[in-house]
DNA sequence: GCCTTTGGTAAACGAACGTTTACTGAAAGG
DNA sequence: CCTTTCAGTAAACGTTCGTTTACCAAAGGC
């Protein structure tokens, strides 16, 4: 086999220490989150995720395009990672509220205050949600749609196991949880969208939105299945 | 008397068109229109405002890419004309239900089926508001929710204006307002969403929405301002 | 009737795109 | 130790992109 001529390395980019004490099999992942990492960084300086292209979130992740096939198919595919990503993040929210407890008093105030704050904290993953669960690709909405069902649903299960509403029917008590979620993506929006340190306008939002949570529990306090 | 437009010299791509008695101004109207009807069917066809490019909108239209900017400086001045005109959609669902009036028995079920056969009938409006009211560009998403809150408020008026509901503050009026739009948004990019011919699914769909705005009305029925 | 205005066109530009190919070098594995 | 595996690279391809330019023909204004 005749070998072609290599070029030598011009002005090396190699790093002198370039050792990476990682496996094989952890970089490869962790290209793989760089370049989920990438996707919603770029989201998070306001474009659409149907708006990205390939070469970009490459170049955002920090490796040549080529690099990306060694992932993913294509950029509908690493959304559906990035869902998947999301809904897990989604779900942490109610692992911690199980694991913390609600106080009785000011339940919900409370709840709102503690979804404020993961919202905040995974505001690229909140935004992904909001943002894709509408428009863009089918598949990924339709995903996107999956996960909040199953995450209305655990919810539902939550307020079984704590006793709340006990005179709710299950089925009744999935269409109340899929009207919050409805109503807490909503608010997910709203609260991203807030400019910074503006406490009077973050207080309006909150306080909107215990009040319409209040409204529909009120109501569903009031439900009578026939 | 019926002008026709000659084609040109070449093999043409020119369709034969038939004349047109329309002034100029009539004419570069309808053009417009034809670039927001090309970006609409584009969308209709599963893909997200901002994926699209300013060559396809052209090529959808039917007229060349330099023409476009004889009307729009760029796509976004084109997507807040969208804003505009699927504003002037919502808007014209209050109108309607305003001159045709509902009856009070099964109200919240007659006025789910007006809204279903809008959003059927206008699905391509519908489509882009739910699409990118959450994702897409920043300056878009801002003026549609600047439409939302126009129509939340318009229903408030006229709930006061009907008597609906006299025990409640205006400020909570616009509170309960916000939430069924909010839900009625959800609920339109649902039914939008539905298989073709699937009656189980879709009476389903109808069944869980009238049940939630059920549950908002009975909560905004027992709420006590304070 | 002539001149101006203007909506639409044709052509061209450099840039960015998605994807394929052949290659490399270090880790994995026997 | 030697071979195999494979994540990442470099380069090249044919497209498509946004935008600018000069131009035309018909409508409008006088």
């Amino acid at each position: 086999m005749t070998r072609l001529v290599v070029p030598r390395a011009k002005t090396a980019p190699t790093p002198i220490i370039a050792v990476d004490l990682a496996s094989r099999g952890e970089r490869k992942l962790r290209t793989r989150a760089h370049l989920m990492e990438g996707a919603l960084d770029l989201m998070g300086q306001g474009r659409g995720f149907s708006g990205l292209s390939l070469r970009e979130v490459t170049r955002a992740a920090g490796v040549v395009p080529a690099s990306f096939y060694r992932h993913f198919r294509d950029l509908d595919e690493l959304g559906l990672a990035l869902v998947e990503e999301s809904g897990a993040t989604l779900r942490r929210l109610l692992r911690d509220v199980r694991r913390d407890g609600i106080p009785l008093t000011d339940m919900l105030r409370k709840s709102v205050q503690i979804y404020k704050q993961h919202v905040e904290a995974h505001r690229l993953h909140f935004l992904f949600i909001a943002g894709e669960r509408g428009g863009g690709a089918p598949v990924i909405r339709k995903a996107i749609r999956t996960e909040e069902s199953h995450f209305a649903s655990e919810m539902a299960q939550d307020m079984r196991a704590l006793g709340l509403l006990p005179g709710l029917s299950s089925e009744t008590l999935r269409m109340l949880c899929g009207l919050v979620v409805t109503t807490m993506i909503n608010a997910a929006t709203e609260i991203l969208d807030l400019p910074r340190q503006q406490p009077r306008l973050e207080k309006e939002l909150v306080d909107n939105f215990v009040r319409q949570l209040r409204l529909v529990f009120l109501g569903a306090s009031a439900w009578r299945d026939r």
